[in-house]
DNA sequence: CTTGACCTTGGGGTGTACTCCAAGGTTTAT
DNA sequence: ATAAACCTTGGAGTACACCCCAAGGTCAAG
């Protein structure tokens, strides 16, 4: 498949694709011979996965070393591997953790507003940003 | 508080604290005569506050949203307020769910590798990159 | 009363992740 | 065979979130 479908499926821009392989993230599994890129099945997976690791807030840094847990596993050990996996597994972690603490202020404050059509100023819970913050302290 | 003491309470730079100003998302509580920035308690909060959305991947403009649910109760009833505190934290459920995702992911690939010290070539687990991402799917 | 550590504004520079040409070659449909 | 719709590389420009001066004012200690 040639970039613009490929880009059309993925909902990037070619432009994206193209700066992709340049940063080592995506080379197209091979060429034409006058060097039009072709895109594969495996690299549409790889594509989906970069682009659902960007979603969470993954840079494109960190998602080239979840990228090379795969190249690293000829030069390490299956030990140094599993490091690794389970390193970036941590960081994951700790994400969930704090997006669960925004979920629940929200929640909270969500609950106990009324809902009603008066100004909001008389639900209680808003009057300070703190109650945002504090809630889950 | 002047700004260099307040900066260095939050592990921030002063040029970070007054870009945030520029920017809206935290005023100084008061200037002294001459014009010096000084910082109160709730604007440690505030400024918490945003470090921990940060963190978690939220950009200026979306924490500048998050927190204009406080500055707009004035002027929007209960029930708008209400509605926007629930689509942001829809938005940080769908952040939590996929997150998940790679966290089990991660915790599969670990699981099943040896964690021995031989070549992680040999970990069938680690042969293509589709078992990180096909995993829970 | 001066030295050094603060503070002010304004403006320029940096890294990340694109985005948009320009100039040219290729493929496909009519 | 020629126009439209692709593709190539290279390089310039943009938005975000800072970061780093420069030039000058302020303040506390000795």
């Amino acid at each position: 498949m040639k970039i613009g479908e490929f880009a059309r499926q993925l909902g990037v821009s070619t432009d994206t694709l193209r700066y992709y392989e340049k940063h080592g993230l995506l080379t197209p599994s091979s060429r034409s011979d006058v060097g039009y890129r072709f895109y594969s099945e495996n690299d549409h997976k790889q594509m989906a996965f970069i682009l659902r690791a960007k979603n969470v807030g993954f840079s494109l840094a960190e998602i080239k070393e979840l990228l090379q847990i795969k190249f690293h596993k000829d030069q390490h050990s299956c030990h140094e591997v599993k490091e690794m996996t389970l390193q970036k597994r941590d960081l994951v972690a700790q994400r969930i953790a704090e997006l669960t603490r925004f979920y629940d202020s929200l929640s909270l404050l969500a609950d106990k507003c009324c809902g009603g059509e008066e100004p909001a100023e008389n639900c209680s819970i808003l009057t300070t940003l703190e109650d945002i913050d504090g809630l889950t302290q």
